[in-house]
DNA sequence: AACATGATAAACT
DNA sequence: GTTTATCATGTTC
């Protein structure tokens, strides 16, 4: 198992990365415990070009600032006044793109995670959907900002290779506000695996 | 006022 | 079993 290294989060577009990322490791040791999930959905949002984008036309305010860091952090804000969203923030300082991890298939500390959500039983809405991975890893906004190579959170190359037909592209979700650019095919996800939040198809 | 959601309940098939 | 409605909740702009 390797650390996936900051220039690769530099380097490769949002839509590229937001692929590669499918099947990679997200990880995080908070308060000593150890939890892991593979990643199994993801959606690419890009900067100041798209409507969906907390960046978008350019948008600086104390939030987004997070955004136009060199890539390789993340980007954890609160959505809907009760769920912390984890995005790994993509592109060199300046180009405010990110990628939105909407889903993870668990792997270590399951009993930890499901106690955090609070469930007796392994379902995957444990992991299905951002707001609940996050809460599964024991992400908070306290964690925004953090850099994705340290002791705490990080992503890991699991040596899973993915082939072509097994990655779907699909509208992302809830985004319905950006007009044309919510059609853009930036959601990416494995196909029927039970992780993955919304429509299968 | 709007918002990159999740849980639950009630009404379907 | 599935779809649809509703609400909780708080930060941002």
């Amino acid at each position: 198992m390797s650390k996936i290294p900051s220039h690769v989060f530099q380097s490769l577009h949002v839509a590229e990365l937001s692929k590669f990322l499918l099947g990679k490791l997200l990880c995080t040791q908070i308060d000593g415990v150890l939890t892991s999930g593979k990643i199994v959905e993801t959606e690419a949002y890009e900067g100041r070009i798209d409507k969906a984008s907390h960046a978008y036309g350019g948008r600086f305010t104390n939030r987004t600032s997070t955004l136009y860091e060199a890539g390789g952090i993340a980007y954890i804000y609160l959505c809907y006044g009760i769920h912390n969203l984890f995005n790994v923030v993509s592109a060199p300082e300046g180009t405010p793109h990110a990628i939105l991890i909407r889903g993870i298939e668990p792997l270590t500390g399951i009993d930890v995670m499901m106690k955090r959500r609070g469930m007796s039983q392994l379902k995957p809405s444990l992991t299905a959907g951002p707001g609940a991975l996050s809460k599964a890893l024991g992400l908070s906004r306290a964690h925004n900002g953090i850099h994705l190579t340290g002791d705490e959170v990080w992503l890991e190359d699991s040596g899973i290779q993915l082939s072509p037909d097994e990655i779907v592209a699909a509208p992302r979700i809830g985004v319905d506000y950006a007009a044309e650019h919510a059609q853009w095919p930036y959601r990416y996800y494995i196909l029927r695996n039970p992780f993955v939040s919304k429509p299968h198809l």
